[in-house]
RNA sequence: GAUCCCAUCGUCUAGUCCGGUUAGGACAUCGCCCUUUCACGGCGGUAACACGGGUUCGAAUCCCGUUGGGAUCACCA
């Protein structure tokens, strides 16, 4: 069996989109079967070399690989021109010159009487003389199929059975004057040739599948399978807008989420394993994967729980592994990060690691590594204690005594203050905390110890 | 407007095919515990079968209708 993923580079790459690489690279990986990758670049108006190079870093980014391509349909011209002279051999499509002004003026016409807004094939009327004459004018013109039949049938991977009435849409454009294609035929001469078996997709195309199969036929090339995934949508299941959050891949990674995790998440976004598991690696996904557990009904993209499901792979990273990931984010804003001891970097790794759910917020957290916070009211009321001052003179020192200052000596050295001021609980660490870092909460102090040294906590406790 | 699709907690969903569950799990939310901070973690609570008719001893589940939402009707894909 053989899958593809065929985008139309016009942009980056949107979850939705992405998704539907998924559960197609899903699919295949469970069926030990194949993944075709192709460009659908027939719209040069909006395709741009720039879109081309992000689908492909993207798709990547989120750990889907092809094992063939990628194919470029732009690069295909002559092959989509051989097919349409088959057709016209056949006398199954013809030569349609009415301009876009025409179209849309018959269009608004149907709209007003409630009718279907289907082209009324007028070209097909034409006669030989005509169509000479519209040739010899030098009139622009392009190719339309020409519906045979009234009733399509068919049966949907994940809808069930789809029955569409033919009456209902008019002869359909499959080549235009430019010599493109467009994507109702090029689509269908792709998946054809390159042996695509399973065709898994949004829902917003189930409407053209009649014509495509339509096409197949007319091909004679045998029908593939299609499925048709309900679409992802946003707040109130209104199409998933920018302002709900990020929608191209580029921008979940730019906000700091883990590839595997926004994998995971999209996985369970229409899918479903039927138990409650729902953090599971990729090899268990594949495993479990079946289109016949995939959800009818359109999801609402809910950025909480994705966020969640990120924090739970952020804690399952080593320090090391962090590290690599998040110190992109860290260096925005603290770019002496960079010459940091390595281990330091790495106590500073295991200090967040619980309290980040993104990558982003690292940064968030290493501020209390480069700096004491100003004190909000809450810690200015621990400042004013008698307990802080006398917490605060012992503090100092016996900070000016000690030269340890590893996470390991860290208890000691924290018993000889409580010793020397006498003060213990809250009162001796709430004032420690402030002292050393502004704040009255915060990572683990042992870790802000060891990491910033004596230097840095003197002058900071002042 | 026409056609098609969809309908279980606020959200993602299990259960629907093959009628009998205290309608389960997760996110979010609330409470408690853990932690001499916060977070993580643990435990618990609130919370759903869109509505109306059938069929049946019994309906989330089967049938019909209504309502609501979405998609499509391009020389965009």
């Amino acid at each position: 069996m053989k899958v593809r993923f065929a985008p139309s580079p016009t942009g980056s790459l949107h979850v939705g989109n992405a998704r539907t690489a998924l559960f197609n690279w899903l699919l295949a990986k469970n069926q030990g079967g194949k993944m075709v990758f192709r460009l659908e670049d027939t719209d040069v108006e909006r395709s741009t070399d720039e879109s081309k190079a992000s689908i492909i870093r993207d798709i990547k980014w989120l750990g889907l690989q092809w094992d063939e391509g990628p194919f470029l349909q732009s690069e295909r011209l002559d092959i989509y021109k051989e097919h349409l002279h088959k057709l016209e051999a056949k006398g199954a499509v013809y030569k349609c010159f009415c301009t876009t002004e025409e179209l849309e003026a018959e269009r608004e016409e149907n709209k007003k009487k409630n009718l279907p807004m289907k082209y009324s094939g007028k070209c097909s009327r034409l006669n030989k003389e005509e169509i000479a004459k519209n040739i010899a004018e030098g009139k622009e013109f392009s190719y339309r199929f020409k519906i045979d039949r009234e009733i399509m049938e068919f049966k949907d991977l994940v809808r069930g059975d789809m029955k569409f009435d033919l009456n209902l849409i008019g002869d359909f454009v499959i080549m235009r004057p430019n010599g493109y294609p467009t994507y109702n035929f090029s689509v269908v001469i792709d998946d054809a040739l390159m042996g695509v078996t399973h065709i898994i997709r949004g829902e917003d195309i189930l409407p053209s599948t009649p014509k495509q199969i339509m096409l197949y036929e007319a091909f004679g090339y045998k029908t593939p399978q299609f499925g048709h995934l309900s679409l992802i949508s946003g707040k109130g299941g209104k199409p998933l807008h920018k302002r709900d959050g990020a929608t191209s891949l580029s921008a979940f990674k730019g906000q700091g989420y883990l590839p595997e995790a926004l994998f995971n998440f999209l996985a369970l976004l229409g899918w479903s394993p039927k138990d409650d598991s729902e953090i599971m690696p990729k090899d268990e996904i594949i495993r479990r994967f079946n289109l016949k557990d995939v959800s009818k009904s359109p999801a609402q993209f809910d950025y909480e729980k994705l966020k969640w499901m990120n924090s739970q792979y952020i804690n399952k990273l080593t320090p090391e592994k962090l590290l690599e990931f998040s110190e992109e984010f860290i260096l925005q804003r603290y770019p002496q990060f960079k010459d940091l001891e390595m281990d330091k970097k790495l106590l500073i790794m295991k200090a967040i690691t619980p309290r980040i759910d993104l990558l982003t917020e690292a940064a968030d957290w290493v501020d209390y590594f480069y700096k004491k916070f100003e004190l909000d009211d809450v810690a200015k009321e621990i400042e004013e204690t008698e307990d802080y001052k006398i917490v605060k003179e012992e503090l100092i020192k016996a900070i000016k005594e000690e030269t340890d200052f590893s996470i390991e000596n860290h208890k000691p050295l924290i018993k000889k203050i409580q010793k020397a001021s006498g003060k213990k609980g809250k009162a001796l660490f709430m004032s420690i905390r402030v002292a050393t870092t502004g704040r009255t909460h915060g990572p683990d102090l042992n870790y802000v110890f060891a990491v910033i040294g004596k230097d840095e906590l003197l002058k900071r406790i002042g």
